[in-house]
RNA sequence: GGGUCGGUAGCUCAGCGGUAGAGCACUCGGCUUUUAACCGAUUGGCCCUGGGUUCGAUCCCCAGCCGACCCA
């Protein structure tokens, strides 16, 4: 009957956990009162000299994490959430504590896995090992599979992804990272709050999905016979709630967007979308500039980062330079300079530009050779402002700038972190804008919009001059944990099925 | 979607056309100052899946599955 793999360490496990029973002890008891955690005692008998011993009693309560057993002694690593602290255990404590057969059952039916109770008083060993001079312990709860190597840990990365909460109990530093990324959320969440904004929930399952360029995954209410499609973005639910009257608006949440799996893609990702009344994009570059290094300053102590080996300052100011400036001055490409579309795909060819012809207008031959020339260089902090109008079907005319949007997207690293404009509240422009998308959608692409009627009316009621901003959560967290892969930073990352 | 690499014991990894290996873990014995405890003795395998080539395949070939990285 061993077809499963480890089958036989499995049986072991579930035999001594019949022993427990028949000795009398539920090896799934329903609580423990503790006095301390492990951490607590580490830094209060910090000074506590080898040899010492303080008669005080103490309980606490962990995962065995190793085992060193003697004859008559034994030392267990127990670990709760914040540290570890030995336990000290002589089978003539516990034995005159518990009685005669505990410290045999102690040593034949636990394993390293298991969840430990323990009472005892608190004594630093010769070697100097902070430890509870165990007189009572108690099963928490019996494991039933082996952890992995104690020394190697686990390193498979699939095996990691899949079973993430072996990957957590064997290596602190995956901890660390899941702790780094709710503090970034709750000071994210404080920064907002304590200025104002009001943290907003709109729905995920949406007739259409819109405010962003990407597919949705489709799902189905089965009640109302109808698709519904997951959300792609958070943005037009939000400037609705402008409409509405609400001045400052963020919605922080699960995004899900129907493409590939990369180091930098994962189908659903966390958002922060941030909406302010009477601002443009200016006092949202000031925002986003200001949200990041107080966050992060709070979260590390520092704004010196280095993330994958360069380091990075995001000391403010930040750089700002349009798009069209960088274009120009690192190919030669000059948005402004052409008459006609045929001229501008020719000078992109000679930059080097693949496929230049396939760019239907100057606009997305600038933000092509942005993306393809530009983007990776821009490793410290940089705002890159004002977006082809082609590209940025929710952004505002540039006041000044024809065939551009008020619009900057936020690079560190050579990767985008951030995407905002001077919010588009014409609704007139904005119906042209949608139509455009839905040509598009028509001629076969899939990442176009569709036409929000809805949305359309909302602006027709009027919105106010407003400032918008959007942020990648995880990939804000890559650089903060500096993580190689999105995977690192999302506790459960999509994976196929393993077989099949 | 394309390319490269990988999948062998619970974990980390060797291996090689001819009976499947190590360290750690597990089990048993010994041990009252260990902390990768130690000493001794064992146990543990659909070598990712399916086809082929071969007297014989974990190994070579083909196809697939899953993953990592790079590219689009």
């Amino acid at each position: 009957m061993t077809h499963r793999p480890g089958e036989e360490l499995r049986q072991q496990r579930l035999e001594k956990a019949h022993q427990w029973r028949q000795a009398g002890v539920n090896p799934y008891p329903y609580r423990y009162e503790r006095t301390h955690h492990t951490v607590e005692l580490q830094k209060q008998y910090h000074d506590l000299a080898p040899g010492g011993e303080v008669a005080t009693t103490v309980r606490v309560a962990g995962r065995i994490m190793a085992r060193r057993v003697f004859g008559k002694l034994a030392f267990f690593t127990l670990r709760d959430e914040h540290g570890t602290i030995q336990l000290y255990l002589e089978k003539q404590r516990i034995q005159a504590g518990m009685g005669e057969a505990a410290f045999e059952q102690l040593k034949q039916w636990t394993d390293v896995g298991d969840f430990l109770g323990a009472e005892g008083t608190i004594k630093r060993t010769e070697k100097g090992e902070l430890s509870v001079y165990v007189q009572r312990y108690e099963l928490l709860t019996k494991s039933l599979l082996p952890l992995p190597d104690k020394w190697h840990g686990l390193t498979d990365v699939e095996k990691r992804y899949r079973q993430r909460y072996v990957d957590l109990i064997v290596n602190p530093d995956v901890r660390d990272i899941f702790r780094k990324r709710a503090k970034l959320v709750q000071l994210t969440r404080r920064y907002l709050d304590e200025r104002g904004f009001l943290e907003m929930e709109t729905p995920v399952l949406q007739p259409q999905a819109g405010g962003a360029e990407a597919r949705p995954f489709i799902t189905h209410h089965n009640a109302l016979d109808m698709d519904l499609y997951l959300r792609i973005a958070t943005e037009l639910h939000l400037k609705r709630l402008v409409v509405g009257g609400f001045e400052k608006v963020y919605e922080l949440g699960r995004i899900f967007r129907n493409e590939g799996v990369s180091t930098r893609h994962n189908p659903e990702f966390t958002s922060i979308e941030v909406y302010q009344a009477y601002a443009d994009y200016t006092d949202m570059m000031q925002l986003t500039e200001d949200l990041i290094t107080t966050v992060t300053q709070e979260l590390l102590g520092t704004l010196q980062l280095t993330y994958q080996g360069q380091a990075i300052d995001l000391t403010p100011p930040w750089r700002r330079v349009t798009m069209v400036d960088l274009v120009r001055d690192k190919t030669g490409w000059d948005f402004y300079k052409f008459d006609t579309l045929e001229q501008g795909q020719k000078a992109a060819q000679q930059c080097g530009l693949i496929n230049a012809d396939e760019h239907d207008s100057l606009g997305r031959l600038l933000n092509a050779l942005f993306e393809e020339f530009c983007e990776v260089d821009l490793v410290q902090p940089t705002f890159v402002l004002d977006f082809p109008v082609e590209v940025s079907p929710l952004a505002k005319k540039h006041r000044t700038q024809p065939g551009l949007v008020e619009r900057f997207e936020l690079f560190i690293a050579g990767r985008e972190l951030a995407n905002s404009f001077s919010e588009l509240t014409d609704p007139i422009d904005q119906r042209e804008r949608f139509e455009q998308q839905a040509a598009r959608r028509a001629a076969g692409d899939l990442e176009a919009h569709g036409v929000d009627e809805d949305f359309l009316t909302a602006l027709e009621y009027g919105m106010p001059p407003t400032g918008g901003m959007g942020l990648g959560i995880d990939r804000w967290v890559m650089l903060v944990t500096d993580a190689a892969s999105i995977r690192e930073v999302i506790p459960f990352p999509l994976l196929k099925p393993e077989h099949g």
